[in-house]
This record gives C-alpha cells, structure tokens and sequence, in this order.
DNA sequence: ATGAAAGCGCTAACAT
DNA sequence: ATGTTAGCGCTTTCAT
C-alpha cells in the first residue's frame, strides 16, 4: 500500500498538503487539492488507520458486547441500530459475542482496550438488571440496566406496553384478558403485568395476570394452564402472552383442544418475531419492541455520552397488527 | 494508560526487554521477566493495538462482510463459527453488515482497507453464486460461490443433503414422498432436488420434486398445493418441505383441512430453525445445516490460506430428529 | 540475555 | 497557502 510520502512526492508536494488533502482542510489551493486528489484517486490510496488512530491519540472505536444476543433473531436489530449510528458519525463499531462473566467477557474487553476503544456498548438478550461497575471509557447499557444507575441505559419501556395493550384490548371489546408469561422474561413479565394491572383498573376491572416464576420450559405453561382456563368457569376472550413463542405454543394448544384463535378466542403477545408472527393463522397481533431504535439511541449516547448522571431510558414500542385480535 | 516506556523506567530494564516478555520472547531472564511481569499486572496495561499494527506491518484484522446475513437467526451461526475461528487465532474479526452491491459495501471494504484487513470473509444468506472479481487480499465466499471458482468457498453440500435424507425416509418405510420447495433457495433447492432424484432412482422409485419458481411468498405452496397433493390420487406419505418454515406452513395448512402431522402424513425439512423446529407439535424432524462449521473453516481458510488453486468445499448437515417422521 | 537506534505512517504544533 | 519538525508506542534490526 502506498504513503502519503509516495503521494507527495508524485505531486512535487509536502506531505502535509497531502494530509491536508486527505483530511478536507480547506486551507490547500484548489489546484493542488485537484493535482493530489488525481494521484490518490489514480493509486487508490486509504489513509492508514493505526496509524492515524496513534497519531491522533483516538481509535474511533466503539465496542459492543453482546451477551449472547446475536442467538436471538429480534435482538439482532439491538446491533444493526448500533452498527447504522457509529456508521453515521464515521466510527468504527468492534463486535464481541460473549458470555456474561465468562472468559469471553474478560478476553473482549482486553481486545477492547487493546484497541483504545473509546466507549463501550453492553447488550443483554433480556431486559435485565446488570451489575456494571465504574470503568474507565464511558459504559452503555442496552436492553438491560444498572441496579444503582451509574451507568446510561436504554431498556423497552415494558410497563407502558403493558399498559397500552391492555387499554387496545378492552378498547375493542375484549372483557375478559388473561396474561400468561414465562419467568425467563422477569423484569419485563413484571413490568408488563403491572401495566396489565394498572390498565385494568383505571377502567374499573380486576385483572390478575398469570406469571410462572419457575416455568421457563417451553410448553409449560401453554400445555398446562391454558386449556384449564379455557375450560374454566370464566373463559378468557382474550390471551394475551409474553412472547410470540408462547403465543405459537397457544396456538397449537388451542387447536388441540378444538378451540380457534380468531372465532374462540383472540391472541396478543410481545416480540414481533418474524418469520413466526406473520405466518401463524392468523397472523399474530403483537408489541413490536424498540429494539433497532434502542441501539442506534444507544451507539448515539456512547460516542457522544451526554452530561449529567446517567438516565435510565425507557422506550415505547408498537402494535404490530394482524388478524388475531 | 501507560506505555513500555514506563514500565521499563519502572522496572529499571530497557524498552526491549519490555517488550519481550510481553511478546513472550523466552530470551529473557527469569527474574527480569518476574520484576516486568508484576509492573504490568499492577498497572493494568495493555498494549497498544494501532501501534503494533503499525511497527509489525500486521494488523491481525480479518473483515467479515455479511450480506444481510445477520438478519436471519441461523445464518448468525456462521457468523459465531467465524468469530470463534479468528479468536482461536488471536486475531480481530470485524464485522460489517452490508447490501449486496449498495453504498455500504463499498464503505466497508474502504475500511477494511484502511484498517489493512488481512482477509475477507464474504458471507451470503442463502447458498448462491456471486461474481466476485480478483482482490488484493484473499477473499473466502462462505455460503456462496464464485461461478469461475475463482475464491475459495465454503457451502453446505445440498446434494448430500437432499440424497441422504430421501434414503433415511425410504429406509423408513416412505414409500410416496413429496418434496416441496420455494425458488428462494434455489441453488439449494436445485442440488437438494437433484439428490433426491438420484436417490429415488437407486432405490428404483422414479420421484419428482415440486419446486415452484417464482412462487416466494410464504403461504403459497403450503395454501395452494398441498390440498391438492393430500387429496389427489396418489397421496403422500412424507412430505419434505425445503425449509423450515414452509414446514411450518404445512402443519397449518394441514391441520385446517383435518390432516395430523405423524398419524395422517409425516413431515421433514431442512434448517433446523430453533425454536419453530422445537416448539411444533410434533417436533420437527429436520436437517441441520453445518453453519458453524462452515464460518469456522471459512475463517480458518482466511487467516491461512492453503496452496494451490482455490476450492469450493462442501459441507455435510445432519439429521435433527423428532417426532414428524 | 539485554540494549540502542531507527522508523512504521500519520498528524499536531509550529514555522514561513 | 504550504512546509518542517517532532513524535504517537511499538517492534525490527543490529550491537553488545
């Protein structure tokens, strides 16, 4: 590869015209610019990055490490946000899949300092509290937060959505809601039963949602609770479950059971986890979470960490909807 | 953070010796290597990336272009086997999400070069050939090919595939298989196709795949085809469908018009997409494609490329089985 | 076994 | 508007 030495020399120039060049200072004559611009554009010259990220005494790297979120197909849209904000402000983002206080953790953030990173993303596959302790480059938390705040946040705003599903289903007529959920979703199942709650007396109804601490096995739930529901002395009208998986498992349960989504009984969720929610029958009506927004606020808010303490921010999701309520 | 020169000040030894031990050059005295040992873990430092980039002529940087790979939740298993492979050899793996032939591929390459990438994996999200011109560094095609073989290439051998599970459903007692695919996937499915035949014919059944170019959208198949084929004359056993979710596809439509998957008509497939592959009732049985694997022997092949003339390597899948067939 | 000197390619700081 | 000098932190080369 060739130098800006090269460059100069071709052009009968300093380097530090061609630098000059190559960094848009507008303080070079328009026809030395031309004459540099010609050769670079002629040998195909890229400026080395080391060795800029030296001299300049900053990498332009942002880090993200992703506690085993790249597993999971919605939370990849965490880093493509991410990927798409450090991309506009021209840094550099250094992707690192790890596990949560493994080897994995330790070896990436040696890369990562390595690096001279300048900040870091933390992305959690589950909205979660995270013990993050004080660090030497600013810390973003994504999808999850620090217990005590000490560090910028960006998690879903789950007890909104709760709420506003809640207040959608009884809007269309719906008197009877059940809410099941898994325990491996903890804060969101919390948060999101507490806006269930919330919804449902602000209209003067009772709602009790239905949480399995403990039941984390797919199936569970579904095989076990819904057809005892359903069966029941108050028929729900409505199920309203904590993730599109759940609700895939309903649907089969139902129909085992003879019951229809759709003339039975409506189904809701959270997730919008494609290809699933689009191809159930019917397709399934379910919270979108903010996830790719999370990211790109979160990549924004690590290269350019605004002042004050650290906030906790909490963003709103849509209802994706389909035909199963 | 601090440099060799201060731990050699600290240490009272010479920049050099510093930076032996910490290239673990075994020409140094114990007792040295001790005393500069115990100054850098107090410390905590790490050394500077750009600047041994810079001095070795080395950057350790292996770029990763996915074409839309990360979008889809198998296919970031070739991303994980790569990340794995890069980190076993100490070296950095940076990602790029890119659009085939877009802005942001051409933004990216412009990075890896100005990051002096030592390599290029270049991933496609489904098995197909893409025209990729001579490169100033070696480029490996993972999940796709070189129509001139021109890269090497790291593919799932789809005509294996499609042979090897046609025998296993035959050695099972099927004796109508049907085998329905989207044009999607097409090279996969023209192999996978082709397999089937030649294995149909060497057990002297004379077997014709369904594959439906131009029918993409999902539903159409499954909706418009496989009614017709349960109630026609010669009615199927098995019914292999060339992905996961037209397998899913199936169960509905089959379910709708009153067949049951395993008592009335088995199911296979391929992809092993989790959890839809899990959580179907029954679980479907379906092929694994070999993504890890192939990310893995992709960057290996990056990082050390073998002499001699570019091959397209093939790699078998396996099958995951359930209760579906 | 250890060290001194040079220099990788670039940009900051300071001339001119 | 352009050029000169120095030096970022490290490793290579060559001495000792």
């Amino acid at each position: 590869m060739t130098t800006q030495r090269e460059i100069a020399r071709r052009a009968k120039t300093s380097l530090k015209t061609v630098s000059r060049v190559i960094n848009r200072d507008p303080l070079v004559n328009a026809k030395t610019r031309a004459r540099i611009e010609a050769i670079i554009a002629e040998i195909g010259y890229e400026p080395h990055q080391a060795a800029r990220m030296m001299r300049s005494q900053r990498s332009g790297i942002i880090g993200f490490l992703a506690d085993e979120v790249a597993t999971t197909s919605s939370s990849i849209e965490l880093i493509r946000g991410a990927q798409d904000a450090a991309w506009a402000t021209r840094k550099q983002m250094m992707l690192f899949n790890i596990e949560r206080g493994g080897e994995s953790e330790k070896l990436a953030e040696a890369q990562l300092t390595a690096f001279r990173a300048e900040a870091v993303v933390y992305a959690a596959r589950y909205h979660q509290p995270i013990e993050i302790g004080p660090k030497a480059v600013p810390y973003v938390l994504l999808n999850c937060f620090d217990p005590e705040d000490r560090h910028t946040a960006f998690v879903p705003d789950d007890y909104q959505l709760g709420h506003d599903v809640t207040k959608a289903m009884f809007a269309r007529g719906y008197r009877r809601p059940v809410f099941l959920n898994l325990h491996g979703v903890f804060v969101a199942a919390q948060l999101r039963a507490r806006g269930f709650i919330d919804a449902g007396k602000s209209l003067g109804f009772d709602l009790v949602p239905h949480v399995y601490p403990g039941a984390d096995e797919h199936g569970f739930i579904a095989n076990r609770v819904l057809p005892g529901l359903m069966a029941g002395p108050n028929r729900p009208d409505i199920i309203l479950c904590g993730q599109d998986i759940l609700a895939m498992e309903a649907y089969f349960v139902l129909a085992e059971h003879g019951y229809v989504v759709g003339r039975d009984v409506a189904v809701a969720s959270f997730d919008n986890l494609e290809p699933i929610a689009s191809l159930l029958h019917p397709g399934l009506s379910t919270i979108e979470l903010p996830y790719y927004e999370m990211g790109y606020a979160a990549m924004q808010a690590a290269i350019d960490p605004p002042p004050g303490k650290p906030i906790r921010h909490k963003l709103t999701g849509r209802l994706v909807e389909r035909a199963s309520f």
